[in-house]
Order: C-alpha cells, then structure tokens, then sequence
RNA sequence: GCACUCGUAGCUCAGCUGGAUAGAGCACCCGCCUUCUAAGCGGGCGGUCUCAGGUUCGAAUCCUGACGGGUGUACCA
C-alpha cells in the first residue's frame, strides 16, 4: 500500500480545514523510533512564508489533524517538527489484508507506461566476461521491478553482432567448416585463433576484408555463415543467462543489424530537421555548448554506434511508442549517452515527454581496488565467474551432512548465484563496486546468506508449526509495531526504487526489515510455552508477511529463496 | 586543457527529493543458548562527513572555489 500518500492525505485534510492555502511537503520516516513513525517537517518552511511562528502553525496543523483514523497521535517536537504516530487497529488491518494478498497490498499502477529496458547486450564476437554482468542483473531487475508495479516492460537486448571483426570471424568459420561448431565451444579461443589466422596470412585477412563487404551487401552465403555464427554465439549467452536466472529471450534480442536499413534514413531526418553538417569529410551534428560533434557518418561512409542508437531511439520511441527507455550501461558512456539524447530530442526522433534515461554504473574492482581481471591480466569469463561462485556457495555450508548430494547442488547455486547478484544490487550502481568473495558469502551484514538466513529461520516456524496461520494480525508491543510499519512500507519502497532506477534501495529495505524481525523473534517468542493463542497467530502472521515480503524482494532481485539453510 | 563523476568511522558501505544527537556491517572489546535455526541478539570502542567560503531558521545533502581519486574527450562500440 501507498502508506506515504495515506498518511500526506491526512495532513492535507488538515491544512484544509485549518485553512492553509498550501499543499503540504510529504511526511517522511521519523529518523528515530523516539520521534514516531512519520514526521511532517513543513511547518517551518510554511512559517517563514506566512510570518509566523512555526511552533504555532505546527499546532494549528495538530488542533485539525484526524487522529481516529490512520493517525493515533501527534506531538510538536524542537522548532516545529510534527512527529506522527500510526494507529495500531489500522496498521493491523492494514497488514492483515497485505498477508491475505497475493501481491501483499502492492496495487498495480493505473496508468500504466510502455517502458524499455535496454540491457546486457553481449558482443558477439566474444564471450561474455565480467564486465556484462553489472548490465545484465541490474537491468534485469529494473525490468523486473517495472513489470510488477504495472508498467508495460519491453526488455530488449542490444547485442553486437555487426562490424568489422565479423568478416575474420565468419572467414575463419567458413575455413574451419565442420569442425566448427566444436571450436567455437570457447568462443574466446576461435577470436584469438581467428586473429591468428589474420595476422599471419595475407590471403587470409585479404578473405576477411572481403566478407566484410558481402556480408554488408547482402551476399546470402556469407550471411548465412554469420547467422550461423550469431546463433551458436547466442547460445553461449543464453547458457548464462539460465544460470544467472535472469529474464532475457531470444525474443528480446533486437541487435545491432536490425537498424541497418535505417541507418541511411537517420541521416536523412538529420538533414531534415537541419541538423546535419560536414566536418572533415564526415557527417555531424553539433550540439550547443558541446566540444565534440556526434559523428554520425564516417568520411568513408561507414555509420557509427551513435547512429545506431539514433536508430532504436526512434524504432523505441515511435514504433513501440514507449514513454520511458532505460539504458542500463556502464558510466563510462555517460558522455556518448548525453549527447545521443539530446539529438534524438531536438531531432524530433522521440518525442519531448518520453524519459530518456542512462542508468549508469560504476566498473567492477578486484579487492585491491584495481579493475576486475584474471591472474594473469585477462578478461575473467562471466561462466567461469558464476561456476566458482557456486562451488564457493558449497564450502559455505555449514553441516553438509545434513543434506544429500543433490540438495548440496541446489543450495549451492541458488546461495551462490543469489550472492553474486545480491552483493552487486546492493551497493550504490553509480559507485564502482568492490568485488569481494569472502563478504559476499558473509552471513553478516547486509548480505544475500543473511537474508536468506532470516526466510529460513522463519520457514522452520512454520514446519514446526505444521499448519497455515490463519488469525489475524494485532499490534502488542512496541516492536510489533515497528515490524508491521515496516511491512507496509514496501511499495512506497518499491515505487521510489523504480523511480530511481535504484535496485540498492530494495536490498536496503530488506536488509532494515530482516534485521527488525530478528530483533521481534529474539524478544517475542511464537511457539514457545505460554504464548495467547490470539498472539501466537499474529506473530505467525507477522512472521508470514515477513517471510512473503523478503521473497518476493528477493524475487524482484532475481534471486531465489530456499527453504532451509 | 575542457567536461563528467566521486570524496562519510581503520575497511566495505547507508544516509530516501535540506531537518532533531550522521547510521549499519566487518575488525577490536564485553555480555546472552535446558524449549521456535547462536549463520542470531544486546552492549562498548570508533567521525573536523576532504578543505574553504556562500545560500538557509537548519547543510553530509544545494551553490562557488581549492585539493585528491576515477572516467571521458572527432570518424571503435
């Protein structure tokens, strides 16, 4: 439920009738559980406009705030501040209702938007490496997190599959014929012996200059061969993608190649719209206040990334007329996205309310700080990543003879797998982010094991218990209050997390949520001897709505709960 | 050179559209298991929020400048 926007009606209800000609700010969380569950902190800000004191504008507010409803009480604190107090009875209808639910309250958006995600987008030429999997998760998520708000999500995944080195490759495809499609079991080894080849034969890299040319003409054996080489590769992204647990299908590929029939025409419309101008032979658009041009054209012809991207903005924007498209890629082109923006504005390729919107972030660092790579200075393999992740997972485990051999298996690579994502969606995307084992498979802090910790401990009541709580939940105690606060905070939670593109926001919640009900389950015992039964049902209920709330933000995340641990 | 970005506890990070005494986890010290998972909970130690100005009733947050790190800067993507 949007408890915000409940509790601000309040408020604005009571600057009605006090009055007020002013819509009020929102109430935000109390910073302390001392000063309530919301505070409101307009007071000040409205006194300094109205010239009075702010104390007593605060207490004009109080004198008309309904506290039979959503409100149970209002205290005025230090210069002005409103500190509110829900009530217990609504709070715990309210979270009743949300544990009864099969989206937990969470309503679905009544003006749904067509929204795009563009993410992972893997080069075809090379196998996936560490550096797609911030992409790829991260936007995963978005989508993921859009979808189950209500919005339209058309997730595509822009994968390279065209330019130069696709000649050597499809070159060295057609020369090694049969035996292909065991070489290019490692992709990386075909690119280096593919290299090889052109390095050191003349009549070779002669031959993969010219498949440029045909395959960019059209010649339909060559393009067989890529397309060929395009599948096998795919399925290679596709086997991570399975084992990431992440949402992207062949359906949402729309490659690189789709848009070259529309590469002349962006040209075009750039010339149309008078944007258009040549500078050392090449085509380009001159932002305002901009040093560099977006080149669009090379001197030779030949088109470039920006025009491309020129190119699905428009596909984007009016074909699938999506009012909000995400490009979920790394800081670095902070600057190239930018300026593709703003053309694709001025140029009148998307319309003037569609959110463009560069969800950046920063590059992954080994422990010591330094950019993420093998031993011996190479690219670390996004698979290999994902396979020591999971053997990782397994060593983790404490009392491995707990379980057979198969459940070890499936433990391990939903731990290891849900760390790996956890332990990235957690931190601030903008900031780079410190890739370190040894926290990641932590039970401790703000970690994936410590959540999943928290669900299972809480799946062991419920085994215990043996049956389906089915009481009703009632606030007891001031912790209980706190818990079931929090609990109802979530779609404000999620709802802000989709705003900011901001998946960290989700695993901070969850984190302040799983830590709260340890807190409950320490103080308030459930099944133990002595306990109402009137309690014992709401503090399964609280329990439940709990576990049910971490899953499904969990779910969000893309990571998966287990049972038991 | 110019542009963008970051600078919070020894380390890794929060800090939600400017609010009260800046918070977690790790590390270090001290408590708590005869009954729901102690992979937990409680307590302690630890800060000139890089620095200097400015706006404001009020600044880690907004503005300007300095210092320090990162990144980007015309025909690769």
């Amino acid at each position: 439920m949007k408890l915000k926007q409940e509790v601000n009606q309040v408020i604005q209800a009571a600057f009605d009738e006090a009055g007020i000609d002013a819509t009020p700010i929102s109430v935000s969380e109390a910073t302390k559980p001392e000063f309530g569950d919301f505070q409101f902190n307009g007071a000040m800000a409205l006194a300094k406009k109205l010239g009075k004191n702010p104390r007593e504008i605060a207490a004009t507010i109080v004198e008309h705030l309904k506290t039979d409803g959503v409100i149970a009480k209002a205290e005025i604190a230090g210069p002005g501040f409103i500190n509110l107090w829900l009530d217990d009875n609504w709070i715990a209808t309210r979270s009743s209702e949300a544990v009864a639910d099969a989206r937990l309250g969470i309503g679905v958006k009544e003006n749904p938007i067509k929204a795009i995600v563009d993410y992972s987008g893997p080069n075809m030429a090379k196998q996936m490496h560490v550096g797609h999997l911030r992409s790829t998760i991260i936007g995963d998520t978005l989508a993921n997190l859009l979808e189950f708000l209500g919005d339209e999500v058309i997730r595509q995944n822009h994968i390279g599959d065209w330019g130069t080195q696709f000649g050597m490759l499809i070159a060295y495809l057609e020369e090694t014929g049969e035996e292909s499609s065991v070489s290019l079991r490692d992709l990386e080894q075909f690119y280096k012996d593919a290299k090889k080849r052109f390095d050191e034969d003349p009549a070779f890299a002669d031959k993969a200059r010219e498949y440029v040319v045909k395959i960019q003409s059209g010649d339909s054996h060559c393009l067989g061969l890529w397309q060929k080489f395009i599948d096998i590769s795919l399925g290679h992204c596709e086997e991570v993608y399975e084992k990431l647990g992440v949402n992207l299908s062949r359906e949402d590929v729309r490659a690189e190649s789709f848009y070259n029939d529309e590469l002349p025409k962006v040209i075009d419309a750039l010339k149309e719209a008078g944007k258009l101008q040549e500078s050392d032979g090449a085509q380009c658009v001159f932002l305002e206040g901009d040093e560099v041009p977006v080149i669009v054209q090379k001197g030779d012809g030949g088109y470039l990334y920006a025009t491309t991207d020129l190119a699905a903005l428009h596909y984007r924007a009016q074909v699938l007329g999506a009012k909000r498209i995400s490009y979920v890629v790394d800081a670095r082109q902070a600057g190239h996205f930018k300026q593709v923006f703003r053309v694709a504005k001025e140029a009148g390729f998307v319309p003037e309310d569609v959110k463009l919107e560069h969800v950046a972030f920063g590059t992954m660092m080994d422990k010591s700080g330094k950019p993420f790579k093998t031993r011996d200075g190479g690219t670390v393999k996004l698979i290999d990543l994902l396979d020591e992740a999971v053997e990782r997972a397994k060593e983790a485990i404490k009392d491995k003879s707990d379980y057979t051999h198969e459940q070890i298996e499936a433990l391990a690579k939903t731990i290891g797998i849900g760390a790996v994502k956890y332990a990235d969606l957690s931190i601030n995307r903008e900031s780079n982010y410190i890739f370190d084992w040894d926290k990641m498979l932590s039970f401790e802090g703000n970690t994936s094991l410590y959540m999943q910790y928290a669900y299972a401990r809480i799946q062991s009541i419920f085994r215990k218990y043996g049956k389906q709580p089915e009481g009703e939940i009632v606030i007891g105690d001031e912790l209980e209050h706190r818990l079931a606060m929090m609990l109802l905070r979530f779609e404000d939670v999620l709802e802000r997390a989709a705003e900011d593109a901001a998946p960290s926001q989700i695993t901070a919640y969850l984190y302040d949520l799983a830590t709260l009900f340890m807190k409950f389950y320490e103080r308030n015992p459930i099944l133990k001897e002595g306990v109402a039964e009137e309690t014992r049902q709401s503090r399964l209920q609280l329990a439940n709505l709990t576990a049910k709330t971490i899953k499904q933000g969990l779910n969000l995340l893309g990571i998966d709960v287990v049972e038991r641990l």
